[in-house]
DNA sequence: CATATTAAGTCAACGACGCTGCCGTAATGG
DNA sequence: CCATTACGGCAGCGTCGTTGACTTAATATG
């Protein structure tokens, strides 16, 4: 921001009314707003995670859990390595998530056809249910915000996120944003 | 954005032209919204907290250590339970965290003056330079963020994010954005 | 004043979920 | 044919969350 600049020091005192902001006090506002957002997306994401918490602690699984069965329940027949690199996770810690809830028949593999390596996940319908079950939590949460918020301040939400996240995720979603509009299938 | 009116049940279908938006896919792209939202958190805290992520591992620190910093470094003088209520960790999740960080002069502890069972935390000079050095980190990708997006932007993500939060949350947003406009100190 | 109650520290044990490093297998592609 | 890639698995470890029980000191209350 622009606190990286330097007062000139001959700008006169007498062009500020008493009270007004001094450039001292714009600079502790503008190191106070970033340390608000701070805050903010503290305790925002400490509440939009634990709304599914319930619902994964009675079936002994945990956020990781609901993390992968998010994404992909939204690129269905999306890789192992795509997934990684979405998570930002290590293979044996996806592994470990992966293996249980294949194993609970949350979740299939399938060998690409292009690429027959690839094993393309995708929510068996008991996973696609219990994603379901989780977004409904989140869901209640985020549209009582956007609801209260108004369409303009969700606007500027999207715009403000988009901002914090780098380059490559901006990417990821763009192309989510395109699919919500063009709905047809990616393929395999 | 403007899926959010409920569509009037009688307007007449003919009023619509035939790729115009049905129900069916109203309530498609409501259900999208929310969970492009659910993508728009996610990204956005991965990327906002490994900012630090580099500063931390060299001191050997994690993000437990800078959440605790960063919450006592707004709240000199916060008792262990008032820290706790804001982390929902327990007790012993922070002792840990704690431990280090005063075993390594980062934070002191004082007892309470009216009541002295409390142990009042707060950062030592070298506490407030790291504090600062992870601060930075995450201040360059709000900056930029609140910079690209502009001031109405801001303002939207903020109304967005309290709305996520819970109700005590918001309070203590309240009660931060108040004491940045009349910076008093807080009784102990 | 005796007795809760409260704030905080502590110990033991455990679970979830990250990490590294290494090896194996199968498929791909130059 | 051989290097590379995609994936799985194993061993081991670290951080950070959990519960439960116990202690101490200070406060609040009957």
């Amino acid at each position: 921001m622009s606190d990286r600049k330097a007062e000139p020091p001959s700008r006169p005192a007498a062009a500020l009314p008493a009270d007004t902001k001094t450039l001292a006090s714009l600079l502790f506002l503008r190191e106070e707003e970033m340390r608000l957002a701070q805050d903010l997306l503290f305790f925002a994401y400490r509440d939009f995670t634990c709304a599914a918490d319930r619902v994964l602690s009675e079936l002994g699984l945990g956020r990781a859990h609901h993390r992968a069965l998010h994404f992909i329940g939204r690129n269905p027949g999306i890789s192992v390595s795509e997934l990684l690199g979405i998570l930002r996770i290590t293979k044996q810690s996806l592994a470990r998530v992966l293996s249980t809830l294949v194993g609970r028949g949350y979740v299939t593999q399938a060998a690409g056809r292009s690429d027959r390596r690839q094993r393309r996940l995708s929510l068996t319908a008991a996973g696609a249910g219990l994603e379901r079950q989780l977004f409904e939590r989140q869901r209640e949460r985020l549209a009582g915000a956007y609801r209260e918020a108004g369409g303009t301040a969700v606007e500027g939400f999207r715009r403000v996120m988009r901002g914090i996240m780098e380059h490559d995720a901006r990417a990821y979603m763009d192309g989510a944003e395109r699919e919500a509009h063009e709905p047809r299938a990616r393929p395999a």
